[in-house]
DNA sequence: ATATCTAGATAGTACAACTATCCAACCCGC
DNA sequence: GCGGGTTGGATAGTTGTACTATCTAGATAT
């Protein structure tokens, strides 16, 4: 497939794909001759992923470019790998000394859940509760509890889905679920919240 | 109170509570002078608001400025307004006539809930459905059951505790309810993850 | 052989969100 | 009543991101 082949299936403009390609996003074709190269449909598969994660999940090309190097080189501590994965996805904390993270500790401790400061999500966590503190639209207990339970439920499905496999396909599985299922959560929330409210008020 | 202590109250320079100003965000404080005006404490409230959407909710300057209008301005009907300030939120799909919405649709039919392609979470949900798809982590239907159910409890939840007071502040609680609940709910679901990852695999 | 395509390099664009500077007017303490 | 710091208002500059366009020179298709 020539690049012109791969911009058309993909309707990623010529441009934009050398431009990925210089970021590093993208592996460059095999060369046919010093102006020629060929791509594959694994070139096509990649495009389409990094269109996934820069579009819909809303990742810049630097982020995009860190996730699919971590996709790219397997390591072998999976449980460590994924963390530092899911960290690369948004949203990034400012990283201010957060040396403790109280709300978020409380909330999980409430929730019966490990508390790690070292993990990316708590410092968002932290951070999205004090924005909603500020605001004025804390939030209380009784609410924690049912997010946490239901997330919680949720998460479980997530997990025991997680496939077996190669490490490295166990990765791009829970880095594109996590980033690209997130958006799916959220517009599910709000599709529910009209239509609970239009049975409700209407 | 004069700038410079809305600006070391809320941590916002100076300068970017002038952009704020100049950009519509902010109402100007009463004057005092040809040079002077003093703000209130509801101008720092308006701007923890703004930072809380910017910041932690992720939306443009040009975003925030149309959902502090449709704040401002209460309407009539509430569903509607409570529509279109939802629809100010990100994600945004891009316009291009998606006359129908297939994947949303299965979606909606399958969790019997109402299906009105003018809402905009209805084109957020074919557009996040299409790019998993495209990046080959499609969703089954047994997914979108557990997730359909949970988010419905959710959003049940949400609904029941709607303040029944005056429209503009349902709709501001909507609002910043919507937009700063989410990436509370998201780091809840990534921090479940962690845990449940934790206790199944180590 | 001529029109089209290509890789690689470099430069340019468009927009967003600030950030900095300047000015003249003002107020505050002394 | 005067000097230092502050203010509103205007304007210009900066930084960063994500492309987009142009150019060169060789390769390929018809």
């Amino acid at each position: 497939m020539r690049v012109s082949e791969l911009a058309s299936e993909s309707g990623v403009a010529v441009a934009t794909i050398k431009y990925y390609l210089r970021e590093g996003l993208l592996a460059p074709g095999a060369a046919t001759s010093s102006t020629g190269a060929s791509y594959t449909e694994e070139h096509l598969r990649r495009l389409r992923v990094i269109r996934a994660l820069t579009g819909s999940a809303g990742l810049s090309v630097h982020r995009t470019r860190e996730i699919l190097a971590i996709i790219d080189s397997p390591q072998p501590d999976l449980y460590d790998t994924l963390g530092r994965a899911v960290a690369a996805l948004p949203p990034y904390p400012d990283p201010e000394l957060h040396t403790d993270h109280p709300r978020a500790r409380a909330v999980l401790e409430r929730l019966g859940q490990l508390y790690d400061p070292g993990y990316a999500a708590v410092a968002q966590l932290e951070d999205a509760l004090r924005a909603a503190e500020e605001a004025g639209v804390a939030i209380d207990d009784e609410r924690i509890d049912v997010y946490g339970t239901h997330l919680r439920a949720i998460a479980e499905f997530d997990v025991a889905r997680m496939p077996q496999g190669a490490p490295s396909s166990s990765i791009e599985y829970a880095v594109l679920g996590t980033a690209l299922y997130e958006p799916i959560i959220l517009a599910l929330r709000r599709l529910a919240h009209q239509d609970v409210a239009a049975r409700t008020l209407g």
